[in-house]
DNA sequence: TCAATATAGTTGCGGGGGCAATCATTTCCG
DNA sequence: CGGAAATGATTGCCCCCGCAACTATATTGA
C-alpha cells in the first residue's frame, strides 16, 4: 500500500503533541515539588483518594495508573517510606494485597490538589477556548477507545 | 486566592489526556519494534534527517529532543553503536562535537518512516475530523507558546 | 482429589535519563 | 596578555520502570 503522508495540517499538530506534551508534563510536575511529590506519586494517590475505602488491589491500581505489577511494587515502596500508603494484605485471598490511602497521604494529597489543579488551569485549560477543550476531550476519548479496542 | 475547581468537562479533558496519551505512545512504539527502533530513537534520526548536512551539534540536539546533555550522550552510545549515527569532532571549535546521520542510518530511517506515519495516522490522525485536527495544533501552540515564554 | 492452570505480587537485571561534579575549550574583559 | 566566566560534553550516582523468572495462593476439571 502506498504511504499516505501526513498534510502539513496533521504534521504540524503531530509535532505540537509530541514536542509540547512532556514539557507540559514536566512544567506541572515541578509545582508538586514542594510536596515532595512527583506526577507518579500524585496519580497514585489521587487514584486511591477515589477508590471505595480509599484502597485498591494492587494489580487493579497498576493497571490505572498504566504501571506494570513490578513497576508499581517499586512505586509502592517510595509511598510508603513516606507513610503515605500502606500495604494491606487480604484476608479473603492470600494472594491478593491492597494499597490503602492512609490519613497523612489523604491530608498530603488534600494540601496539593488545589496547587495542582492551579498549574492544569494555568498551564493548559486557561489557555483554551471552550471548543478547543471540548475538542481535547473528544479527540483524546476516540483514541483511547480505539487503542482499548485493539488491546483489552 | 480560591482553588478554581475544574469544571467536569475540563477534568475530563485533562483526565482524557494524561490517562490516553502515554497508551498512544506506547502502542505508536510497539510499530517500531520490527525496525530495531523506540521512539527516542527514531526521533533523534528524524531531527538529524532534517538538519543542514544530516547533523547537528549535540547540545542543540538535546535540546529539540528534550534531553538533558547527559541523556544525550547516553542515548547517543545506542544508535552509535548501531552505526545509524557518528560522533563527529568540531574543527572549529574544540568543546563542539556534531552528531552525524550515517547513510545507515539514513536508510532506515527512510524505511521506518512510512510506518510509523501509517501507526500516527491509524491510531490518531484518522479518527479526528478535520476540525478536532485543527484544534489540537492551535492548542499545542498556544500551551507551548506560553510554556516557553516562562522559561525560555 | 489432585495435578494443571490462572492469578497476584516480588525480585534480579538492565536500559533510559536526570543532577551534580568534572574536564576541556573558548570567550570576555580588566 | 591572563585570569574569570561561559559553553560543550562526559562521567558517577541514583531513580524509575519494564521484562522475565520466580514464589505463593486460588481455581478448575479430569
Amino acid at each position: 500500500m502506498a504511504t499516505r503522508w501526513l498534510t502539513p495540517q496533521e504534521m504540524a499538530a503531530w509535532r505540537s503533541f509530541i514536542e509540547t506534551t512532556g514539557d507540559l508534563m514536566k512544567a506541572i510536575e515541578k509545582d508538586l515539588v514542594p510536596f515532595g511529590l512527583d506526577r507518579g506519586d500524585y496519580q497514585l494517590l489521587a487514584m486511591l483518594s477515589e477508590a471505595p475505602d480509599q484502597r485498591l488491589r494492587m494489580c487493579d491500581l497498576a493497571d490505572s495508573l498504566r504501571l506494570t505489577r513490578s513497576g508499581l511494587t517499586r512505586r509502592m515502596e517510595g509511598v510508603m517510606k513516606k507513610k503515605l500508603v500502606a500495604r494491606v494484605q487480604s484476608d479473603d485471598d492470600g494472594r491478593v494485597a491492597y494499597a490503602s490511602l492512609t490519613p497523612k497521604g489523604f491530608d498530603l494529597l488534600k494540601a496539593a490538589a488545589p496547587e495542582h489543579l492551579e498549574s492544569v488551569r494555568r498551564l493548559m485549560i486557561d489557555l483554551l477556548t471552550p471548543t478547543e477543550v471540548k475538542s481535547f476531550a473528544s479527540a483524546f476519548g476516540k483514541i483511547s477507545e480505539n487503542l482499548s479496542r485493539l488491546q483489552g
